[in-house]
Parts: C-alpha cells; sequence; structure tokens
DNA sequence: GCAGTCACG
DNA sequence: ACGTACGTGACTGCG
C-alpha cells in the first residue's frame, strides 16, 4: 500500500500550522511516526554542528531540551474555567454590544458595519466630518482610510457622543469575541479546563509564547477585563497561587549595564522609577510627585525598548524639547546603560547578533541595512533583544527547577501558567503556603545576579480575586521552648 | 492571506 | 531627511 509522507516543512511546522498525527487517518498514522523519527534522526547530526558552531549547545541541553517536558506537563495539566459563570457574562456583554449598536446607529441615521474599519472610517470622517489634527499624527493606513485606532479615537473624545459608543464597543466586542466566545469553545468538555500550547521557538528574543487558546493574553487591566480573567479559577480543593517577578528586566538591565544607581536602588529595595525620576530631575528623593514618577517610568522602560526623544513626546505628552531634555540627562545619569547600549549595538554592527546571559543570539543582519528606518528599527531590536531575552532565560531556568522541586515535595501543586514574569500554580492552599518560601527561593536564585531579584506572591480561588501573600518572616532558629 | 485593531508582558 | 518603544496571538473584514 502507497502512503503518503508528510513533508519536512510540515513536519518541522513551517506555515502556518504544523501537521500532526492527529490530522492523519489512523492507517497512516504508523508511517507518519516512522518518517518523523527518520527524518529526526537524519537532522540530529547536522544541527548539533550548528548548534556548537553558534554555541549554543550548553543552552539547548541545560535549558531547552529539559524546558520540554516541563511545558508538556504544563498543556496537558490546563487550567479550570468556569463555564456558566463564563456564559452568563457573554449573555451581559452580547446585551450591551446590542444596546450600543442600536444608539450609535441612532447617532449616524443608518446602520452599517461598526466592526468594518473601513466602513466607521467613512462614516467618522465622511458622514459626521469628524476632524482630526492631521500633523500632529500620520493617520492614513496603507488601505488610504483614515485610522480608526483607539488612539485616534481618544484624540475626537468629546468633539462627538458617538466616539464614547464606539470605544466601549470595540472594548466588548474585543473581549466578547476574543475571549468568552473563544474561550468557551475551547474548553475540554470531559474536564471543564483549557489547554494552551506553549510554542517554545517561536519569539525572536527566546520568550516563549501561546496559543489556542493564547493564555498569555487574559485581558487584566479594565473592569470588564477582569471579569473575564475571574473565570480562571481552581479546581475543588484548591486554589491559585501566582508568583510574579517583579522588574525584572530592569534588574537585568542594572545587572547588564553594572549601573551603580540602579544596582543600589534594587539592593535598597526602593522604587526604581522614583529613583529615575529624582536623578534625572536632579530632586531629592522625597521630592518626587506621581507625574515624575509617571514620566520617569515611561522612561525606564523607553530605555528598554530602545526609544526615541519624539517617542517619549508622543507617549508623555510631554513638549518634545523637554522630552528630549528628559532623555538627554537620563543618559548624563546613568552613563553605564548608555555604554551598554552603544556596546550591544557595536557588538551587533560586527557579530550580526546581540545576545543574552546564557549566550542565547538573536541575529540583526538589518542593524547593516542602508535603509536608515530599518536600521532603526534594527538598533531598537538589539538594545531589547538583551534585556527580554535575559529576563527570559532566568525564568525558563526557574521553571526547570521548580517543576523538579515540585515532583519530589510537592506533588499536589502543579504549575499551570507561565505568562513571561509570572508563574502561576494551583494546588490545596496549605501546600501552597508551606512550599511558598521555596519557589521564592528557587526563581530569585534562578540566576547570580548583580541585581536582587524579587517575587511577589498572590493566593486567590481565581485569577482575578488574589490577596497578596507574605511570606513568614523567616524565624531566626528555632527558640528552645521554656522546659516544661 | 493581508490589513487593521487590540489583548497581554 | 527619515520615522518614531520591544515582544507576542486572535479576531473581523475584505478582496
Amino acid at each position: 500500500m502507497q502512503v503518503e509522507l508528510p513533508s519536512v516543512q510540515s513536519l518541522l511546522g513551517i506555515g502556518r500550522k504544523a501537521i500532526t498525527m492527529a490530522d492523519l487517518p489512523i492507517p497512516n498514522c504508523g508511517s507518519y511516526a516512522c518518517s518523523e523519527a527518520l527524518l529526526v534522526e537524519r537532522l540530529v547530526p547536522i544541527l548539533a554542528v550548528e548548534l556548537d558552531e553558534a554555541s549554543q549547545t550548553a543552552l539547548f541541553r541545560d535549558v531547552e531540551m529539559p524546558l520540554v517536558p516541563v511545558l508538556a506537563d504544563m498543556e496537558r495539566v490546563g487550567i479550570a474555567v468556569d463555564l456558566p459563570y463564563l456564559a452568563e457574562l457573554g449573555r451581559e456583554l452580547q446585551t450591551r454590544i446590542a444596546n450600543l449598536e442600536a444608539e450609535i446607529y441612532g447617532h449616524v441615521g443608518h446602520e452599517f458595519n461598526i466592526a468594518s474599519t473601513q466602513r466607521l472610517s467613512d462614516v467618522l470622517f465622511g458622514e459626521l466630518h469628524l476632524e482630526i489634527d492631521k500633523r500632529k499624527r500620520r493617520s492614513k493606513t496603507k488601505t488610504g482610510h483614515i485610522s480608526t485606532g483607539s488612539e485616534v479615537l481618544e484624540e475626537l473624545r468629546g468633539t462627538h457622543p458617538i466616539i464614547d459608543l464606539i470605544l466601549e464597543h470595540r472594548h466588548l466586542q474585543k473581549l466578547q469575541g476574543t475571549y468568552v466566545d473563544a474561550l468557551q469553545e475551547l474548553v475540554d468538555p470531559n474536564t471543564g479546563r483549557v489547554h494552551t500550547s506553549f510554542n517554545q521557538t517561536g519569539a525572536a528574543t527566546g520568550r516563549l509564547s501561546s496559543s489556542d487558546p493564547n493564555l498569555q493574553n487574559i485581558p487584566i487591566r479594565t473592569d470588564i477585563g477582569k471579569r473575564v480573567r475571574r473565570a480562571f479559577i481552581a479546581r475543588e480543593g484548591s486554589v491559585l497561587l501566582s508568583a510574579d517577578y517583579s522588574q525584572i528586566e530592569l534588574r537585568v538591565l542594572a545587572h547588564m549595564a553594572d549601573d551603580p544607581t540602579l544596582l543600589e536602588a534594587f539592593e535598597q529595595g526602593e522604587d526604581p522609577h522614583a529613583v529615575t525620576a529624582a536623578e534625572v530631575l536632579g530632586i531629592p528623593f522625597e521630592s518626587v510627585t506621581s507625574d515624575h514618577r509617571r514620566i520617569a517610568k515611561m522612561v525606564n522602560y523607553g530605555v528598554l525598548y530602545g526609544m526615541s526623544d519624539y517617542g517619549l513626546a508622543e507617549r508623555t505628552g510631554l513638549p518634545s524639547a523637554d522630552a528630549s531634555g528628559f532623555i538627554q540627562r537620563y543618559f548624563q545619569r546613568f552613563g553605564t546603560v548608555k555604554a551598554f547600549q552603544d556596546n550591544v549595538i557595536s557588538k551587533a554592527e560586527d557579530d550580526g547578533y546581540a545576545e543574552t546571559l546564557l549566550g542565547r543570539r538573536r541575529y540583526l543582519p538589518e542593524i547593516r541595512s542602508r535603509i536608515f528606518g530599518v536600521r532603526q528599527a534594527a538598533i531598537r531590536q538589539t538594545v531589547n533583544a538583551p534585556i527580554q531575552g535575559s529576563a527570559s532565560d532566568i525564568v525558563k531556568i526557574a521553571m526547570i527547577r521548580v517543576a523538579y522541586f515540585l515532583e519530589r515535595e510537592a506533588p499536589e501543586v502543579r504549575m499551570l501558567l507561565q505568562v513571561h514574569d509570572e508563574l502561576l500554580f494551583e494546588g490545596p492552599q496549605a501546600e501552597l503556603q508551606r512550599i511558598a518560601p521555596d519557589l521564592v527561593e528557587i526563581m530569585i536564585g534562578a540566576l547570580d545576579m548583580k541585581a536582587r531579584l524579587h517575587v511577589d506572591l498572590k493566593i486567590g480561588p481565581n485569577w482575578e480575586d488574589m490577596k497578596p501573600y507574605i511570606l513568614p518572616s523567616a524565624a531566626p532558629l528555632a527558640i528552645p521552648a521554656a522546659s516544661a
């Protein structure tokens, strides 16, 4: 019998979705498995040489490979979803969306597809003649329509009552379509749980990604969004524990740049955004206002992302001269950060890649482009890759060690999800509290850092209603009980 | 299959 | 003179 063998491309998942054995008629599965095994065997010596030549063997052997069964377990375990709750939330959203639609049509005088950005653009800017400041923002899309993105709509707020209605409609429609509806369909009817796929090889920086469903972008920022998040629950008799690295990327920056000011701030347990504000503005730490801090926070994140002064001005609302001055003073005060970034960039220009603390590489050929915009984009990626990638290295090491620890010391506790700087666990509350100090210890000890790592814990019945969990302070030494 | 938009870290 | 903060995935519309 002649059987069609899957192509190497499909086996490797080149193209949008990989074909798996689950896609094949049962009689073909045997030959599929054989060809897969044979192809892999032929690939091993070839790829081993490639790994070696790129100095990636240790990273592969000691991090990526041990992580595979950890992720597989997390996928298999899944996370419980409160289906009746989600269904009720869906009905409520549907009602509100229908009301918003009717109101929007009332303002316009006719029905149209609000979800079509092109129709919406025609209505707002053609029929209602709303005006945007053309100098301020490039607002035409590639298709020639004026953008109806949330940034544009935010600027139009107050000029017409329809704007608020559209923004709310967008928001609710997003939550309904992406989370409430889609999630219900992906719940395993037998277990009441959803089982994401963690992609270990998709992200250029070394991060994981999550799909089908993506459980790394569950809403949290708005009230309605939080109600979606509340649908993720602990199983009967258990609770959820979230362990979250605080400001891991800024700590990685402090470590890699060896910046004395940032290192000192983290050592003292101070708020790095407030410290940055004080440094840049040249004012005492105590005089930093919440507005100073807000700007400094955007600058700190901007630095991680390789922003321009124009970019900062856009996001802070500061006049561009002020934003530019802020950045200049930042790099004066944090000269080590400047030196670090320059060094990373010139290394990438010479070697063609940037690398993380574990030697993970991101190749950046476009850093040599003669096209300004392309080159600038590559430079921003170069600056960001070691930071985002090293943070990812740390979390991966922690996951491997935590999984090993749980297997031996707390088999009832299960690691469910990773969301870049957060690990989510499920287990009996007493068990979680028993091992919490060890979890924190493992997480902050994943890599030896000049900047102290910090982990915040939260416990709750679902992924939204979580209360901070403070570790019982370490007892000095057992105080001998008074003799009885 | 791309474009536009928007959810997360 | 250029375009403008990094990394993802999912949905809807449209040709």
